[in-house]
RNA sequence: UGGGGCGUCGUCAAGCGGUAAGACACAGGUCUUUGGAACCUGCAUUCGGAGGUUCGAAUCCUCCCGCCCCAGCCA
């Protein structure tokens, strides 16, 4: 781990004198910007941001687009830099376990921050000497009202509040109960330092903030040695500063604490004075976005941890079978504004279907098996089938599938009374395999008592080796198959969105989103069929299940038993052709 | 009834005084041994509303309407 310590982002003499443009283009607000500050040679042409998390949850695709805005950014300019920093001001929700998670998540991702790996606990002694340099301009001061007074004097949106009865407490005094503080001489909640501003202000951030409590708790990295800790405002202001960031980009709710950033950097002697530039956080349909509301479904047990394939998470969607890239054009293409939006999952899901077409090996898996007897097919022959292993992508290669006269096909794929425009296998109707034969149903096996379907009979076309048609007769159904005795058993994981309304977050009816919760987000098929060579896929490998969708091998596959997790489906024409059927009556 | 933001197609989103990009979705079609993919076509006479300025306005001005955020010793 690279030692932060002393090279915390100090600004290189020199660095730049005159504009680098590299590849940044104005494609939204922020780059816009970044582009003009850099054609006035602000900052000396010096472009640095940071992604700032919180070490005190898991990441979600909302952080995806704040990281693939801020390293993006970077990245386009020419010694462009994008700083790691963990705000770690408040011990008590803190972990390091999510420092380490978020990490991974953030070099899973496709970023790197190089050595610049910093923390705003690195800052502590000089955000202190901050602190009592404030003091001593008399534009900060300890207050020793409780917590619920201090609620009370701030006063409300439309009444301005009171100024502390001890909001002129002289210099010294204040100095030597900082250090008390500092020494850990009083109890939490005793005093807090506060910044001396302006009660009236109708801005409520500038009502005398705290920047200073009381927190006698361990601190992930800086254990007890402090029992003091400064407020996100004051910290973040200054750490900005420390290292040298010129353009500190965060989500909209921190457009009201812009005003008290300046403040900070207005009034002390620091080394520059970043940028705050605001853009809208990302919402997307059928999801939830808030820490604490996924923290809630983790805990309520509605999903199976940080990692499950259905939640929004970074984790989760790695897991679920999402690739970095299909995130980073995701995040390209929901662009960057001001204005509260609710992105289309669609939008999501077709990024990933768009980057899994192109790498995806294609396979095939039978999800929902029904019996196939080739009445005409030689008893103990097997055939070795040669199958093209990606259409998009020659270099792929071919692999062989075993055929054989028993075999597995989609249950769904066969209709006793075919509705119309239904081109699959049904009585005396003809069908290819993939790459294998033509054949043609000529019987149905039911159960005696349920009258479920049990095997189908049906016979097939030595002359259509490979699936072609030598006598030119156009099939129009092909169907994937598995050969009964080859294939290897496997467990597959449907998901589907996690609630069922597009906005979970509306609670204008007065329903919560844990009402919203659909039942049916998961259902587990346990007696699929696979290729035999996926037997051992490797966990984390991606798949196409030809005709039905994009899955990934989930880490829960045993040898010879593979699980896999449904990414996303296949957009499926067959399936709106019916639904419009049913909706329209028959035909 | 305080302050700060925002309102352009179903959903995102360009546009910055010269006559509405693009993407997703949707609807048709071509092609096809994945009803996949690919490709083609269509999809805002109109920019929250009303006035005004101008030869000309989504872009400027005025008023109005709607939505979001802020009263943590959270970030």
């Amino acid at each position: 781990m690279p030692d932060t310590k002393d090279n915390a982002g100090r600004i290189e003499e020199g660095a730049a004198l005159k504009p680098r443009f590299g590849s940044l283009q104005p494609k939204d607000f922020i780059r816009a910007i970044v582009c003009a500050d850099l054609e006035a040679n602000k900052n000396n042409g010096r472009v640095m941001t940071r992604f700032p998390p919180e070490p005190n949850g898991y990441l979600h695709i909302g952080h995806a687009k704040s990281i693939c805005l801020n390293f993006g950014i970077a990245a386009e300019v020419e010694g462009g830099k994008c700083n790691l920093r963990f705000d770690d001001t408040n011990p008590a929700k803190e972990d390091v376990e999510y420092v380490e998670a978020i990490k991974a998540d953030v070099r899973w991702l496709g970023f790197d921050w190089e050595n610049r790996l910093y923390y705003a606990s690195d800052y502590f002694d000089q955000l202190y000497r901050y602190a009592v340099e404030l003091i001593k301009m008399e534009k900060a001061y300890v207050c020793s009202l409780s917590a619920d007074e201090i609620r009370e004097y701030r006063g409300t949106l439309t009444e301005p509040g009171r100024e502390s009865p001890y909001r002129n407490r002289p210099i010294v005094e204040n100095l030597e109960l900082l250090e008390g503080m500092k020494a850990g001489k009083f109890e939490e909640g005793a005093h807090v330092l506060r910044a001396k501003i302006d009660m009236a202000s109708p801005n409520l951030n500038m009502r005398d903030p705290v920047i200073y409590r009381i927190r006698k708790a361990a601190h992930h990295r800086t254990g007890a040695r402090w029992c003091i800790y400064p407020m996100y405002d004051f910290a973040h202001a200054l750490s900005d500063s420390i290292e040298g960031i010129t353009h500190s980009i965060c989500t909209l709710e921190f457009e009201d604490h812009r005003p008290l950033y300046d403040w900070f950097l207005d009034r002390l002697n620091v080394p520059c004075h970043p940028q705050q530039i605001e853009f809208a956080r990302l919402n997307l349909s059928y999801t939830v976005m808030s820490k604490r509301k996924l923290l809630e479904l983790v805990k309520e047990g509605r999903v199976k941890g940080w990692d499950d394939p259905r939640m929004p998470t970074l984790v989760g969607l790695r897991r679920r079978g999402y690739t970095p890239e299909s995130i980073r054009n995701f995040s390209e293409r929901i662009g960057v504004a001001k204005r509260d939006s609710l992105v289309d999952v669609a939008l999501l899901e077709h990024s990933v279907r768009e980057d899994l077409n192109l790498r995806a090996p294609r396979v095939m898996a039978v999800l929902n098996p029904v019996r196939v007897v080739l009445v005409n097919y030689p008893e103990d022959r097997v055939e070795e089938i040669e199958a093209v292993n990606n259409p998009e992508d020659f270099n792929a290669g071919t692999r062989k599938v075993p055929f054989s006269r028993v075999l597995y096909i989609e249950r769904d794929d066969f209709r006793e009374h075919p509705p119309k425009k239904f081109f699959r296998l049904s009585p005396g109707s003809e069908v290819r395999l993939r790459y294998a034969y033509i054949i043609k149903c000529v019987g149905v096996v039911k159960d005696e008592k349920t009258g479920e379907i049990t095997e189908l009979h049906c016979t097939y076309d030595p002359s259509t080796t490979g699936g072609s048609t030598p006598d030119g007769r156009s099939v129009k159904g092909t169907l994937h198959w598995v050969s009964a005795a080859h294939a290897v058993e496997a467990e597959v994981r449907l998901y589907d969105r996690l609630f069922l309304v597009p906005d979970p977050n509306d609670e204008t009816d007065g329903r919560g989103f844990m009402d919203y919760l659909n039942p049916d987000s998961l259902k587990i098929l346990t007696a699929c069929r696979v290729e035999p060579g996926l037997a051992d896929a490797t966990p984390g490998s991606l798949y196409q299940f030809e005709r039905h969708g994009y899955f990934s091998v989930d880490p829960d596959s045993a040898q010879g038993k593979p699980v896999f997790n449904r990414t996303v489906g296949l957009r499926d024409s067959w399936a709106k052709i019916e639904k419009a059927q049913k909706a329209g009556g028959a035909v």
